[in-house]
DNA sequence: CGCCTATATTGACAACCGTCGATACATCGT
DNA sequence: ACGATGTATCGACGGTTGTCAATATAGGCG
């Protein structure tokens, strides 16, 4: 596969796996999580928690904080930010009337392949 | 990984692509696309194309309607909702006041590492 | 200093994914 | 019927990913 350059897609990426959505979750309905408690959550063993946290770091997604013995995770906004404004890019197919300026094919078969 | 059952990470899986999010915006952008003319835009091969477009068919983002020789695809206006619902409940850390709440344990830095 | 706990890193493995060539299927025009 | 074109499927290959046991690193406590 090619180099994933595109932002975007490393955050969808790092977004698109079970584990590291119920992460991203938590973090949201309880706004900072001790590295520790993702460990009870997510049914994987620790080392596999602490993988998917530094996908979620390189991602952007997540921040985390050092307090002593534990390091305490928290979303970052940027992150969250440029999901929502992806997620308001991508429309549904508006009414735009005009198949017209697709290169010159019209959409229905009004013009036979030629 | 063992089953992705969770539709809302099998969205984000095939959107989290480079080829597959370049057909979804650009989808969003003209509406409705000849299939014939990814292969142009993504710099892959034909049956590669094929492959992305069941991929986002089988996740619900597009449909395929055939007229003619042809198969035009276009956005699911369902899969476009969820998917802003999802980014819509990734909020950031608000400033929920107490992480004293949060299992007892404090955030410790009472005595301050500092 | 040692000991304990929390987190990260390493290494290895199986499973999955993106890609393409070859091929099959579908539809249209002759 | 045939050939031509658009699309899907198959089979195979290399690269990536998720997972865990083992180990390493780091900080707190006595």
């Amino acid at each position: 596969m090619k180099r994933q350059t595109d932002p975007d897609v490393v955050l969808l990426q790092a977004a698109a796996d079970p584990t590291r959505l119920a992460i991203l979750r938590q973090l949201s309905a309880e706004g900072e999580i001790c590295a520790c408690d993702f460990t009870a959550c997510c049914e994987v063993s620790q080392p596999t928690v602490s993988h998917h946290l530094k996908v979620l770091r390189d991602a952007g997604w997540v921040a985390g904080e050092r307090r002593g013995t534990w390091i305490w995770y928290s979303l970052r906004p940027e992150a969250v930010g440029r999901f929502r404004r992806l997620a308001g890019e991508i429309e549904p197919t508006q009414s735009r009337p005009a198949g017209a300026l697709r290169s010159g094919r019209q959409p229905l078969d009004v013009i036979q392949p030629r």
